[in-house]
DNA sequence: TTGTAGGCGTTATCAT
DNA sequence: ATGATAACGCCTACAA
């Protein structure tokens, strides 16, 4: 892995020559400097061996007192396909979900001596695509997608060209590659099983979008645990479309004024989770809860919150090895990783039916 | 689960085929499909106008059929200097703090067609000069900076280049460029002389690093508060060095074991506020608390904690603004931008001395 | 150990 | 309206 040295400083940094002020040095401007050939300055950059001590100090010197710096793209358009950066496009990085996500990824990459360029889709299907296009554009080495759209045929001929990419947290429609999801079902399911347990019989769930791939996984968990149970499915009692933290609220007030509320609430993800919270807090009920995802301040809330937790940094750390394992040339068939998820028991979930 | 036919091609998969199939199109290849020369392919490709109707629905069919997208490396080593990306180096993406600036960063990229390449200094001056190096050699349009470093004389040539750098949350050393900050002394006054209007006269400080642009403000804050109320700064009230949580909650517990101890504490930073409510769960007082950073769930607590707020994403967008006009030829004098905090009442800031 | 020639994929310049 | 040719800054291949 070539690497530059990078000292500057040490120069003139009064006025100086300002006619060389606005250019950037080249390796050819070294290469003049030092005395010698473009060529020996691309050697002394790119720490090849051949090189005279002599002519390296030179060199070195020169690019010292230049400020030179290799330009990268430049070099990456002779050298190969690929920009040393990764792109990951997700749907808010103000989300903690995706910054722990963008964390481990970075972790990983920085490791590669690769950059990582992140883009927000802001679940919006179209700007997906655009942001998609706009690093394959720019060449980036690979992609890790958390896909906000419905088909992703667009990716084929990328795919079939080399460019690793993974999917996150959502599987891909229409393309066959690596995907690591959240274990969604088996986590619903100990959700709803370790409710059953308290005694709970009227469950509800709060949940997103059901056509989106978590959403299906949860909603499927919670109704086998169910139904292993042998509790008849309450339509009343599930809630679809809670997006927004506003619905969620609205659809925790609507359960609990049923006539029959449910004693247990399972909410879908962190997002809906926290807004059922601030529901409960302007209620008189008590429902038991448990939500998917782990968030901080978890423990420290009045009624301490259960979740369902994962290792969203690890999710992030093993998705960008297995970029790096295809980049170097792993081509076993596309891999399908799931990530373990567990509960933590911490009260709220604890409470028993009234 | 979807599957998706996987035929390689259409093409005879012969040994000179395949190498067909892993080459990535270029304009030249669009051209001989099109029958027209390769700047021609260009003119389409940048919608430039003198173009016939004709010619331009075969060289769009042509770019459609071979799945070609235009190398925006190869685009930008001959347009310009700048490769349609910023960088962004901040601590830690985790921090909710730099994920809600880098949100604002992107919002604003976005509008003026740039991809963002974030990277963590985890707070280590040599890793950020070496991303900020890195950043440089892949040509970013401008750079924004959340240092580590103590100096940053090293980014001179650059800035004399042309490149905008901006410096965010913390100022840059032996250098002169845009700075947006937050106004940290603003605040800690504000929470000291807000406790100190409720009647706490023996106030504990927790911070990090005091020679951090950050810390020093807030504790000049502080101090100024206490002198203008003409109460004796008492340093065994202030407590330095407590960037990681356990050592901030170590100092809350020898604060609160004091013999004489503080009445009321004011943290640092999110972090520090944290970690302080932790120490707190377990003690049998109950200091009044403030924090700087507003964090998630903060009016959720048990005691729901009063705080020194600000808006992250704007600040992002405001610098990234500032980046964009810049780089719009902007020629003003280096700015410096403080961004307004306020105090968020909550409850844990009103409680009385005991 | 060092240098020369050519090309990576695109855009700019100048013809036609 | 279209095309030929020369850059952009670097690296690979092949001499010297």
């Amino acid at each position: 892995m070539p690497v530059v040295s990078e000292h500057t400083s040490g120069e003139e940094d009064g006025v100086g020559a300002s006619d060389l002020v606005k250019a950037r040095p080249t390796m050819l401007d070294v290469a003049q400097m030092a005395g010698v050939s473009l060529k020996t300055v691309s050697r002394v950059v790119n720490q090849e061996p051949r090189v005279n001590e002599e002519t390296r100090k030179r060199v070195e010197a020169a690019i010292r007192s230049l400020g030179f710096r290799r330009n990268d793209i430049a070099r990456s358009l002779r050298q190969g396909q690929t920009s040393l950066t990764v792109g990951l496009v997700i749907e808010d990085i103000a989300n903690p979900f995706y910054a722990h996500l963008a964390r481990g990824v970075e972790q990983i990459a920085q490791r590669h001596h690769h950059m990582l360029i992140i883009s927000n889709s802001e679940e919006n299907s179209q700007r997906e695509r655009e942001l998609v296009n706009a690093m394959l554009r720019r060449r980036v080495s690979g992609l890790l997608i958390v896909p906000a759209g419905r088909d992703h045929s667009y990716l084929q001929r990328e795919v079939r060209l080399g460019t690793p990419v993974i999917f996150l947290d959502r599987p891909p429609v229409n393309l066959e590659v690596d995907t690591i999801l959240l274990d969604s079902y088996g986590g619903a399911h100990t959700a709803i099983e370790h409710l059953l347990n308290q005694g709970h019989r009227r469950i509800g769930l709060i949940c997103g979008d059901p056509s989106v791939h978590t959403g299906a996984g949860r909603v499927a968990g919670y109704r086998a645990a169910l139904q292993e149970w042998g509790i008849p499915l309450e339509q009343s009692l599930i809630c679809f479309g809670c997006d927004e933290p506003i619905k969620a609220e609205a659809a925790v007030r609507r359960l609990l004024a049923l006539q029959d509320p449910p004693t247990a609430l399972f909410a879908d993800n962190n997002r809906i989770c926290i807004a059922a919270l601030r529901a409960l807090r302007t209620s008189p009920r008590r429902p038991a809860l448990i939500g998917f995802d782990d968030f901080e301040l978890a423990d420290m809330l009045p009624v301490p919150v259960t979740v369902i937790a994962h290792d969203p940094v690890a999710m992030g750390r093993k998705a960008a090895e297995l970029l790096f394992a295809r980049l170097a040339g792993d081509d076993r068939p596309p891999q399908h990783i799931l990530m373990p998820t567990g509960l933590i028991a911490r009260g709220s979930g604890e409470i028993p039916p009234t």
